[in-house]
DNA sequence: ACATAAAAATGATTTATATCATATTAATTT
DNA sequence: AAATTAATATGATATAAATCATTTTTATGT
């Protein structure tokens, strides 16, 4: 009979050195992580973690997509990252007040892989290597939260618009097409309403910036679009 | 003959344990900060460091005042934090491009300590605890940013710059009066044009929300910003 | 296969905020 | 003290984007 235990230990092993991250971690290190984990599935729209709950565990997606939103006071969201498998949703939270400070929920249906934060902090500790190659991820993290901020809070709808086509392209879906994503959630992404986000979508359709067919967006000119993003 | 050398090296040491950070390093650490470092002046209005240019030191402002922010596409700027003295000015880049993603100005005369980036990275390899409170540090800035990008998004300009005097009051003046910030600054921190902010402040000094005297702002109803903050 | 719900689309209207133009006051510089 | 520059103030006007009201299309569940 197979020992199931085992088997989700391997699958979640080669899970973590799917992430180059994990392959700075020697065996024990790997193995501290790999006891003190659990894997979770997740509905379409399920939420995996929740703003405000207590930050007990580090996320990773090992299957699906997420994505990592702050809800605004007033019921509206703001998309902060898309997120695909293998990275590491810590979060500010986990060194400040054990709680969440955005929400993470599954596009499609999903895998997660939940660590232990007090293991994974304690691994930080003692692996320096490791510690900062984490603040790097972090730090990139940041770096696009600072150009979207940017982006929001000086664009039109145009551009605001372009800029997160490109970012679905290049930064999520690696040039393939986008998928899985609503113009609710292009708005949430760009702080506009769905009514302007379809009106932009539509406007790019008619000039042949993009296509869409089966609910799967291709960039059609992306030089067009990044003119977009350079004026808007 | 006073060694001029040896007092600035005990200054210096000072201003670092102003910042309870500095308090988890040991004498050895400390002196290995203090041999890499230079004290620079600034007058009101100079740069410390500039977008894009090379992260070679990280900055803390020993005495004065700074403004922390991003140089928008076309000339707008955003302003991400008010910088007291002490405050460690490290920035995304200092783990990923070794480049600057925001500038820093002195907004009065000043004196800023550079440390060399990669000494203090490797004071940060060597002790965890001091690492983990740079992380802690790191995270409070990205918990502040994420709620000023909110603020932004999705509040009306009353909201927003009641968030702005709050933040001012609260984080940046301890509770004193708001001193050397222009309307121009209040702008950049919200997002919204110089002439609009000056409207919004002039409807808060008429309904005595706050009191404007020799260029010092006082908050005289904190529960009415909050108010505007909240419905905003 | 039908019913229900969710997403996309569209037009009309409103409104919040930016823009523009100009004046006044305060702060620096010469 | 005069001249220049920077900051604040103010009114008129424009406009980008939101809001509101419906409709059509697509997806999902029974």
């Amino acid at each position: 009979m197979v020992d199931l235990n085992k088997k989700i230990c391997l699958e979640c092993r080669h899970c973590f050195r799917r992430n180059v991250l994990f392959e700075l971690l020697n065996d024990k290190e790997l193995d501290l992580l790999n006891n003190n984990r659990t894997e979770v599935f997740f509905k379409k729209g399920e939420i995996i973690f929740k703003q405000g709950s207590p930050l007990t565990h580090i996320v990773i997606i090992s299957e699906g997509l997420g994505k990592n939103y702050i809800e605004g006071p007033r019921g509206k969201n703001l998309i902060i990252s898309i997120v695909q498998p293998y990275l590491i949703n810590g979060g500010p939270g986990m060194y400040v007040d054990m709680r969440h400070h955005s929400s993470l929920m599954a596009l499609v249906d999903s895998r997660a892989c939940f660590i232990d934060v007090n293991i994974f902090k304690e691994v930080i500790r003692k692996n320096s290597i490791f510690a900062e190659e984490f603040i790097k991820c972090f730090s990139e993290s940041n770096i696009h939260t600072f150009s979207q901020f940017v982006t929001l809070t000086q664009k039109n709808m145009e551009g605001r618009i372009a800029e997160a086509l490109l970012y679905l392209k290049n930064d999520v879906f690696k040039n393939g097409s986008i998928k899985y994503i609503t113009r609710q959630e292009i708005a949430d992404l760009t702080g506009l309403t769905k009514e302007s986000t379809i009106r932009v979508m539509k406007e790019f359709k008619n000039e042949c910036v993009i296509d869409e067919e089966d609910k799967e967006i291709t960039i059609l000119n992306e030089n067009a679009l990044q003119k977009y993003a350079d004026l808007g």
